[in-house]
DNA sequence: TTGTAATAGTTGTTTTTGTAACTAACAAGA
DNA sequence: TCTTGTTAGTTACAAAAACAACTATTACAA
């Protein structure tokens, strides 16, 4: 099986994966453990800590969250007692959520362990490296639908 | 909601899984499309393409999947004739995995194709950036059991 | 030997995700 | 008004993943 020069080692889309999944697993042991949430809704909570109230929809377009899974993240939120669900007056499709103060809590206490996280996650990286970094992950998280076919 | 300075849009893992799973959308088209395979059996495909013969335990341990994925993912790849399975005659429990040359067909048309496709996908890097990307992705990938509690 | 532990891999069951179909509300033209 | 189409969000069902329990085989020590 000669074959060739292709290293699968370096092949991006796997490289991304592996590093997403690893990156990703101590934190998520943390809020599972602390709060019991999914990774669907610890999104959903950050995104209502960090912009405020937000609907499902602009969740799903700020995260690229599909609108089923936020539906059932912001079930389970709601249950957990951490949002709030509004009604719009005008428009009485659209439900404005809310972190409640528990909710608030929960961002407040995991954005900070976020914080420590990331830093011991880029630790040996160099500050350059770690700019090249994330400005690379924006344009490859970017959608290109119809860049390749 | 003022709350902080921490920019869920430059969180390490959130932009991880956003490039991840964007960067493999598209490929994954192409595999599913082509061979009715799913992301563990082009994995495993990949695996043997690259390396050779190897059992279902050295796929797990550099591909990073738990060998229940790997079982069911070699299940299937040998049903489509791309995988052949030969018991180890020194230790019956190991099971040596093998391309056929269906597989191998399958292999180096995908590789080629995502040879083309990475280099899409990173079009509008340096090459500096890559190398500094690339890095960055290896050392995020591994693994940190104990570095975060 | 024989008993205990360890390893390779599989199978079964439960969660979680993905997809498609659905309800309810609005919009806008005939 | 009465379609027809669109949008917000939910629900139901199918696909895939995660987790635990299992079989078969080997290792190794009493």
């Amino acid at each position: 099986m000669k074959v060739d020069d292709f290293a699968l080692e370096a092949f991006i889309p796997y490289l991304l994966n592996q590093a997403a999944e690893s990156s990703s697993l101590a934190f998520e042991k943390i809020y599972k453990a602390k709060y019991g949430m999914l990774r669907t809704e610890w999104r959903v909570l950050f995104h209502l800590g960090l912009y405020g109230q937000l609907t499902a929809s602009e969740i799903g377009m700020r995260a690229k969250m599909h609108k089923t899974k936020i539906s059932r993240a912001v079930h389970c939120l709601t249950q957990r007692r951490m949002v709030t669900r509004d009604r719009d007056t005008d428009d009485r499709r659209v439900e404005h959520l809310t972190l409640t103060k528990l909710g608030i809590a929960a961002y407040e206490d995991l954005s900070g362990i976020a914080q420590r996280y990331e830093a011991a996650l880029v630790a040996d990286l160099s500050e350059a490296e770690v700019r090249v970094l994330r400005k690379a992950l924006v344009k490859l998280g970017q959608d290109r639908a119809k860049r390749f076919t």
